[in-house]
DNA sequence: CAAATTTCAGCTTAACTGACATCC
DNA sequence: CGGATGTCAGTTTAGCTGAAATTT
């Protein structure tokens, strides 16, 4: 979907809508991604999924799913198949009989380590013209905006 | 779908990437803008070629669907519902006969200036922390990752 | 002839809502 | 019983690809 345009023109210089600037990075970042994850056969929701449980191991696949910004039935297809690609593993938790606990397998952990270059160095491009402070700054202003509207 | 996780975590200051933090500023975002047009039947889509055209008016289907980052046959569909809505009017270029230029109707500025105040108050909720200064760096750094990827 | 615009047709596929069982 | 979690089923719908006509 997409959001309030405005941009620069010739001579003109109109301000950019932020929401319009928001969603033109995100959607360009998820092309770039989705290029980058395309041979893995993975796709962005299912590595991001990977990425969280990399910070979160142990996570039942509710919880993983409001991290990932899903529903928890989309996110019952995407742990069906990084299951079945034997990236993932699920246990009952013992403390909590209705919970399956998820953990990445050594493969998954493999496949990570594969990516996490490939990652970084898109991100590194992506704010290749911004100096290290402004690169924090932005981060740090996403975070708030983030937390604002939620 | 989504991005790279990685957030702050009970005492540890985990970096929250860059990619995981824009994709949750426009998921959050475009719930907003959803719910905000929702009542007006609009999608955010359409908005979003209501916006541009709004900055260019005259502008063909396809111009439109390229600034609007979709497709010029998904804008088909876009641009059959605004002009159904009778928020836009298409009339045939007179310089390029196959082209039809696209414009606004009064209809359709009014709808715009209708929900001008909305759009502009859940951009500046979303920016609420932050001051002015921060907000315009935002949107440099922002309207520049775009730049680098694109 | 290549490139841009428009439009018809068909699809796909990712995520959704709804419902229900299980468990704490 | 309220609140999570997990899972089965069905749907939607937005945007896509493909293809063709027209014009420059």
């Amino acid at each position: 979907m997409a959001i309030a345009a405005a941009d620069s023109e010739a001579g003109v210089a109109r301000r950019t809508s932020l929401l319009y600037a928001v969603k033109r990075v995100e959607l360009v970042v998820r092309w770039h991604l989705d290029e980058l994850l395309k041979p893995s056969g993975i796709t962005a929701t299912q590595y991001t999924a990977l990425t969280v449980l990399e910070q979160h191991d142990g996570l039942p696949a509710a919880q993983l799913a409001r991290r990932s910004f899903v529903t928890a039935q989309s996110m019952a297809d995407v742990v069906r198949a990084l299951e079945q690609r034997g990236l993932i593993t699920r246990e009952r938790n013992p403390e909590n009989r209705r919970e399956l606990s998820i953990h990445l397998t050594d493969s998954g952990r493999e496949f990570l380590t594969e990516y996490a270059g490939d990652v970084r160095a898109l991100e590194r491009r992506m704010v290749g013209d911004l100096e290290a402070r402004q690169v924090d700054e932005l981060r740090t202003a996403l975070t708030k905006a983030w937390h604002a509207l939620s």
